[in-house]
DNA sequence: TCATTAAGCGTTG
DNA sequence: CAACGCTTAATGA
């Protein structure tokens, strides 16, 4: 049995007060592991210690599964739902940072580092975080290439999405900001299979883009219009990932 | 003066 | 009950 972070709200969830789309059957720990490209390089000694080693524990929505300062012991996968990285700052205001769709493996900068962690990590919705030890991170990036290939693949994707963010800031106003923070919840490396509905409120879009909520329903107002997307209740469809790459200038 | 925002509140899904 | 839309008061360019 692995030692489990003692960081986080104990509040299980009777299985019937929860939505029929959190409900929905879901992968189990061992098919997310074998559909994550990494996985699919290593020899099958190192799946055996990987599948061994790495647990999943249950958030529900508002619930913190990393908190900023503890011990970055952990690489983390996003098996279900959708968590978001952020400062909850003591001091002032909250600012995310990213989110991060079912799917994706992130923080291995913090993994990297010795210092403890910079930002927490908090489920946006009910989702369940997969935890892969440092030791056994460290281990992989140490004896196998094609996954110490991924890592380096991995943080200059992250690299290159920060420096996007940037320039998309600087030159452009807020519909292209918007447009830009739904557009790389799509990345291809980083978010390999986010689904084309985004269960985020207006207020969490303003967040991850850094905008009022006014002016983030006024952006998704202009992005509907122009037919991208389709703003549902609590949720943001997809409806054209392209225009909203182009229109966010993304790859200028 | 005009634009933007946080806060409060009534409505809605 | 949370998300949404609207109003309002404060702030600042």
């Amino acid at each position: 049995m692995q030692m489990q972070p003692t960081h986080h709200r104990q509040r299980s969830i009777a299985p019937e007060l929860l939505q029929p789309a959190q409900r929905r059957r879901s992968a189990s720990l061992e098919s997310f592991l074998e559909s994550s490209s990494w996985f699919a390089g290593l020899t099958a000694e190192e799946q055996a210690r990987v599948q061994a080693d790495t647990y999943e524990r249950p958030y529900p929505a508002g619930a913190m599964a990393c908190h900023r300062g503890d011990p970055a012991d952990h690489w983390l996968g996003a098996i279900e739902g959708m968590v978001k990285v952020d400062t909850a700052s003591a001091c002032g205001r909250a600012i995310t940072f990213a989110g991060v769709p079912a799917g994706s493996w992130f923080g291995e900068g913090a993994v990297l580092k010795t210092e403890p962690r910079q930002y927490s990590v908090v489920a946006l919705k009910e989702s369940r975080v997969a935890f892969v030890p440092r030791d056994t991170f460290l281990w992989l990036l140490a004896r196998n290439p094609s996954f110490s290939r991924y890592v380096i693949d991995q943080l200059n994707a992250r690299c290159g999405y920060y420096v996007g963010l940037v320039h998309n800031f600087r030159l452009h106003e807020a519909a292209a900001r918007v447009a830009f923070c739904l557009a790389e919840l799509f990345h291809r490396q980083l978010y390999p299979s986010t689904d084309r509905t985004l269960g985020l409120s207006q207020e969490e879009v303003g967040r991850l883009s850094g905008l009022s909520r006014q002016n983030t329903n006024r952006a998704l107002r202009e992005l509907a219009d122009a037919g991208m997307l389709a703003m549902e209740y609590g949720a943001i469809q997809i409806l054209d990932l392209e225009g909203l790459r182009q229109f966010a200038h993304i790859g200028d």
